[in-house]
RNA sequence: GGGCGCUUAGCUCAGCUGGGAGAGCACCUGCCUUACAAGCAGGGGGUCAUAGGUUCGAGCCCUAUAGCGCCCACCA
């Protein structure tokens, strides 16, 4: 079976190839689906690419690097519109700096997703009715490892789907066999410089997951609760002091109570000792500053075993730490009569018991912050706990230095504050987490005599007393420690390898604004440490993928997009059209069918285009006709009949306006769309491809030259298909990175122009071949010029023909008054006003009151274009055109004339602009003038 | 308590270092014109959130204000 297929696959891209080949020499080739339909051709194009290598990336001295890492989707996961939009970001940058001359490399990889993955296990085997405690961690790693290998390939899968061009051959997960090893050298490196350290410090606990967490995931949220105030009577038998607590069940825990040393109200008390409510245990009333005399009673009950602040109220009044409730969340033995109960069941009952007793003063509802566990959002509990520790203030700074001297930048920039902020205000890292899922810390203990050893391999004795008998820590680390390796450690780090000389430190990192404090921060400090430079230059940050109402996509509201599906119905290069242009970096984006809609749609355009000049290049029987080139810089001084008798190819000469024009206008997109990638603006740059392609080539380009293939000058058509294919390819070239697949398609049907053939082996694919070069000699100005003035007279007809209504296959005749340069210009575009216009002839006047008065008219630069109607001229529809023309006209004069009449303009203004604001006022008031007057001759016919 | 983003056409959004307001979709009119009706041609529609300020000139820069959203912060 799996043969069979494998086979079928070999056999059709083999067929594929052959195509190829055919469409390039000329030979007969199989003509293109008449409509555009993805799923003909993208998973057939992909299997290609994989099977010849097309994504590989080569150590190549004679080549600059490329390298952006893929940030590894977790193997628990399913694709996600999140991933999609990430991932086409990243092979749209890839995809272009690879044409661009660069081995690019783009390596992929999965994440073991540490607790992510173990809840996920646990849940699957709960379901079986199976305990991870009753497998041990032997029996139950085994079972995450099976998960890990039926799941774990199925997202890399989706990927392919996509069209993402990473280098396969490199794939990475963050557990393999390289990434532990980087892993363990890592962690030895830091203990042995100090930065590691184990101490008993109080940490995020979450009940539910059984771990400790670090700061970066707790999540912080305010939520409704309460105030409880309760009295502690004075140890004297005095009044003693009343506290709000909003954790009641913390009281178990109190060793003192702390007030503010200038709080006028409880200055006499500092020193004197209260009594817990019910549990009778006397304990002190201290001054600190902690205290905000404006917040409850002013007056604040400390525990530092289950909170933060009060943990270092302790340290500095060498308090007692009394922990009173248990990881599973229930209360221990301190809690006495409640021990055994839940935190909040306790909490009910407690309140309850207080407040028969008479020490409940009285409650307040108040919104409480509160921390949740960001995987499974139960609420965090401050422990105190014996775990692993990372020193980050050290490790802090070069960090923060690399974003200030600007080696390390983000996109938009606004990201670098963010980064900053936290670098500058960050803690030190718990990084042991009580799950068996991960790295296990490489830390080992002799049972003998207790030393600590760190060590990259198992050690099999005891340093100091020679032991045998050593015990690994039981503890993984953070998922994110060994994520935070991943800009080296899959290039080989800690070996010195070939890739990571090459390929370190890579350029640039896209990823989401959510896990900025996670992950890329971390990956930074650790590049910088073990490898001395920053692991990429540029940070792009995208936003989120949001339904169409502007909400979150998440399981939970079941209003996820599943891409595969949107691929399945639209196709994969429209999805990623539409992921990648309109929006901006670092903004969330709605997700909209009709934007979607629209991609396809420009697919489709693209693909009947294309056709189109496919359809022209054959002859009767089918194949492909030799290509003509001519050279677009140089004309030829023979005449154009000799010219072309004697040789296949063309010379310049046999170019006309419009085919300048159009090579002008690619050429003139080559250099916006590379600009505009270079400064990460996919979306200005994937929207001037489509203007290009639609506006340009498809409604003016091939409407131009339909005429001349139609005909029967054979030199003229041999111009206009080259034009037709050379323009065509360059824009297939820019189009590519953001529609890898139906370019791809397209340009087998195409024959390989010179350029395409000089590279030492001919590019077999258009995502190996080169992207377009800007060339400053390819403006054309003075074509591109007789273009716009003959754009601007067709619109004005074809308005005119709307406006009157006249019979949309009728052809008219057209009058054109100019004189000078306008006139010449005009001349230049007479063709082509005729073909596009519908015009069936044009004649030429100098003077108004040469040309007749029953006309519709129009103003363009210069020149003023009239259109006689025989009887059907709608007087009433001109009139009011020409009255909207006026009042448009009169505007801009009276703007302009403002502008120059006013001398801080006329004297601050750079030159060239004034001169520019000048000629508009001759051009406006020339224009102004024509159709004022053509006003006057229209408003007696009426 | 700090910080950030957004507010532009009916909807979703562009608008680069300040110099005549754009796109897609929707809408109106006319077209199955031999690449494409997933199309073609033409058209309507915006006091760029509000109020000040800087400037010869502000959607863009500055200062306030409002609404929406996000992030961070030691949870009495």
């Amino acid at each position: 079976m799996e043969n069979e297929k494998t086979k079928k696959m070999e056999n059709a891209a083999a067929a594929s190839r052959a195509e190829q080949n055919t469409a390039a020499y000329g030979a007969a080739a199989k003509d293109m689906a008449k409509t555009y339909d993805p799923k003909a051709f993208e998973d057939r194009i992909y299997a290609d690419w994989e099977k010849n290598g097309a994504f590989r990336a080569e150590v190549d001295p004679k080549k600059k690097p490329f390298t952006i890492m893929m940030p590894p989707p977790n193997i628990t996961g399913q694709l996600h519109m999140g991933h999609a939009l990430d991932q086409t970001l990243q092979d749209v940058l890839t995809r272009w700096k690879r044409m661009s001359g660069y081995s690019a490399l783009w390596l992929p990889g999965s994440d073991h997703a540490s607790i992510a993955t173990e809840v996920k296990v646990v849940e699957k085997l709960r379901a079986e009715g199976i305990s991870k405690e009753e497998l041990g961690r032997e029996e139950f790693l085994k079972h995450v490892w099976e998960w890990k290998r039926v799941y774990g390939g199925k997202i890399t899968e989706q990927c392919r789907k996509l069209g993402d061009s990473c280098d396969w051959s490199r794939e990475r997960f963050t557990m393999d066999e390289g990434c532990s090893k980087a892993v363990n050298a890592f962690f030895k490196k830091l203990y042995d410089k100090g930065f590691i350290y184990k101490g008993n410090r109080l940490i995020n606990w979450c009940p539910t997951c059984g771990t400790s967490l670090s700061d970066a995931e707790v999540e912080h949220e305010e939520k409704n609760g309460k105030y409880w105030y309760f009295r502690y009577p004075g140890a004297d038998g005095s009044e003693g002091i009343v506290v709000a607590t909003s954790r009641p069940e913390t009281m178990f825990g109190d060793v003192a109570i702390a007030v503010n040393p200038n709080d006028e109200r409880y200055k006499e008390l500092i020193g004197t000792k209260v009594i817990v409510p019910l549990i009778n245990r006397e304990i002190p009333i201290i001054a600190d500053s902690y205290p905000d005399p404006e917040k409850g009673t002013g007056a604040v009950k400390i525990t530092p075993a289950h909170d933060m602040n009060d943990f270092e109220v302790g340290e500095r009044h060498g308090l007692e730490r009394l922990s009173c409730i248990n990881n599973d969340a229930t209360m221990n033995s301190l809690a006495g009569k409640y021990e055994g109960m839940d935190r909040f069941e306790c909490r009910k009952a407690w309140i309850a018991d207080l407040d028969e007793a008479g020490f409940l003063v009285k409650t307040e509802d108040k919104l409480i912050p509160s921390g949740e566990c960001y995987r499974c959002h139960s609420v965090i509990e401050p422990m105190l706990s014996d775990q692993w520790f990372v020193a980050m203030e050290e490790l802090a700074k070069p960090a923060i230095e690399a974003a200030k001297a600007g080696k390390l930048t983000h996109v938009p920039d606004r990201f670098e504050k963010i980064y900053l902020h936290w670098l500058e205000n960050i803690k030190d890292w718990c990084i042991s987490r009580q799950l068996w899922w991960g790295h296990r810390i490489p830390a080992y203990y002799c049972e003998d005599c207790g030393e600590l050893m760190v060590e990259t391999e198992a050690p099999s004795k005891c340093v100091k007393c020679g032991s045998t008998n050593i015990r690994q820590e039981e503890d993984v680390l953070d998922t994110w420690f060994s994520s935070g390796l991943w800009p080296f450690s899959t290039l080989g780090w800690p070996d010195k390898t070939e890739d990571l000389e090459y390929f370190y430190p890579t350029d640039v990192l896209v990823t989401g604004y959510d896990i900025i404090f996670f992950w890329v921060i971390r990956m930074v400090f650790s590049g910088l440490e073990v490898m001395g430079e920053v692991p990429f230059h540029h940070v792009y940050i995208h936003g989120l993928v949001r339904d169409a109402e502007g909400r979150k996509m998440s399981k939970s509201l079941g209003n996820g997009i599943d891409p595969l599906e949107v691929i399945d119905e639209y196709g994969a290069d429209a999805l990623r059209f539409m992921l990648t242009t309109g929006i901006t970096p670092g903004n969330d984006m709605r997700f909209k069918t009709e934007r979607l809609e629209s991609a396809r749609n420009f697919a489709n355009k693209l693909w009947n285009a294309s056709r189109f000049v496919i359809m022209n290049l054959k002859d009767e029987d089918g194949n492909l006709r030799p290509m003509a080139e001519p050279s677009l810089t140089e004309q030829c001084s023979d005449s154009l009949a000799e010219c072309a008798g004697r040789q296949a190819a063309l010379c310049g000469s046999a170019l006309r306006a419009e085919d300048k024009w159009m090579i002008a206008r690619v050429n003139d997109a080559v250099k916006y769309v590379n600009d505009a990638l270079e400064k990460y603006d996919l979306a200005l740059a994937g929207q001037r491809v489509y203007e290009l392609i639609w506006n340009e080539y498809c409604d003016w380009y091939i409407e131009l030259v339909k005429g001349r293939l139609y005909g029967d000058d054979e030199e003229d058509k041999k111009a206009a298909r080259y034009v037709l294919v050379r323009t065509l390819t360059d824009m297939l070239k820019m189009l590519h990175p953001f529609m890898p697949f139906i370019t791809e398609e397209i340009w087998s049907f195409l024959p390989r122009l010179e350029a395409d053939k000089k590279a030492e082996n001919p590019h077999d694919f258009l995502m190996k071949a080169d992207w377009p070069l800007y060339d400053e000699k390819l403006t054309f100005e003075d074509d591109v010029k007789t273009l716009e003035t003959a754009m601007n007279a067709i619109r004005s007809i074809r308005n005119i023909r709307a406006e009157a209504e006249t019979a949309p296959g009728k052809k008219l005749r057209a009058v054109v008054v100019a004189e000078g340069e306008a006139l010449a210009r005009i001349k230049k575009g007479e063709s082509y006003i005729k073909s596009l216009a519908n015009i069936e002839s044009i004649t030429f006047a100098q003077r108004r009151d040469e040309a007749p008065d029953d006309v519709m008219s129009a103003v363009i630069d210069g020149a003023e274009i009239l259109i006689p109607l025989d009887e059907l001229v709608d007087y009433k529809a001109e009139f009011e055109r020409l009255t909207k023309e006026k009042a448009r006209l009169e505007n801009e004069v009276k703007r302009v004339q403002g502008m120059l009449s006013n001398p801080g303009f006329v004297n601050k203004a750079p030159a060239a602009k004034i001169e520019e604001e000048k000629e508009k006022m001759v051009k406006y008031k020339d224009m102004l003038e024509k159709v004022t007057s053509r006003l006057a001759l229209i408003s007696k016919k009426l």
